[in-house]
DNA sequence: TATTGTTATACTCTATAACTATA
DNA sequence: TATAGTTATAGAGTATAACAATA
């Protein structure tokens, strides 16, 4: 008879045994996710917020734009910046070209609080990969890079 | 000079090149969650809700207990368990031993609903992972188990 | 007319503190 | 006293629809 299912898309806490695939993909975004959202809340930030702000390190999208790369509506952006305007993470500037859009940049604050949740997460993903041989490590690097590249080619929005 | 750091913590759409452990991870952590709560929208389910239902399919858990494995206060699970009564996903029953406490278990359509939406995400998940061969995969979910083994085992709550 | 962004509104999700009932 | 659960409250996050300003 078939094994029975066990903790298929469940929390980490009992974790045990033999996970499928999906299951051990679904398990590690959780307990991964799970252990940024710890490492942001100590700097008072949301899971959310964390990605704006790193999403930011490298941009200066319009708030259209940003709709796009988060995958929120673009009333959800306004308030998402509205309340990380207020805490000087971020500033809305006016677009040169076109005067019915603004762009969004992150502080010089919003950079350093991002700089230290990113380098707080590091630790934990280096702890959790520890027993990994070096070769073990770019060997996960690797084909998690090719899992990534196949979903966003297959992305259907 | 040092290459310039590019796509961390960022969500999927550009996704190029080469991406160090962590931001693979990172990025792979958004790209899944993002599949599953797509598939959880079309049934009208948030992530949180369709991982409840997740756990409830081989638990029938006291809502202190539902507090532990969602990582959540038990006010909040107080909420989340109405909604889902609401709509005849789950059930509370008394507990037989204690009066204080209530067990939660899957109603058949909760059941039902949680199957479809597993059953949508491996398929995404498939898609995402065709390209790798059998000992890729094989790889690839070993690895992933062993750093959620490790991962749970130095969780700090 | 179409696009960019905001506002108004309603709902989900979450935590803190105070409460009730039971142990 | 301690524990299980709920309630009251406040705030973040989200989408839909309607709106103003600009293209």
């Amino acid at each position: 008879m078939p094994a029975p299912t066990r903790e298929q898309l469940a929390p980490a806490p009992p974790a045990t045994g033999d996970l499928n695939l999906m299951d051990a993909l679904a398990q590690l975004t959780f307990a991964i996710q799970g252990s940024l959202a710890k490492r942001a809340a100590h700097h008072d930030l949301s899971l959310i917020q964390t990605r704006l702000l790193g999403v930011l390190r490298d941009r200066q999208p319009t708030m259209q734009e940003l709709a796009r790369l988060l995958d929120l509506d673009k009333s959800s952006v306004t308030g998402l910046i509205d309340r990380a305007e207020l805490r000087r993470l971020v500033r809305r500037v006016p677009s040169s070209d076109d005067r019915r859009s603004v762009r969004v940049k992150l502080t010089s604050r919003g950079r350093r609080v991002i700089r230290q949740v990113v380098t707080a997460f590091r630790l934990d993903i280096d702890v959790a990969t520890a027993s990994l041989t070096s070769s073990d490590k770019d060997n996960l690097r690797s084909l998690t890079t090719r899992v990534i590249t196949a979903h966003t080619a297959h992305r259907q929005d």
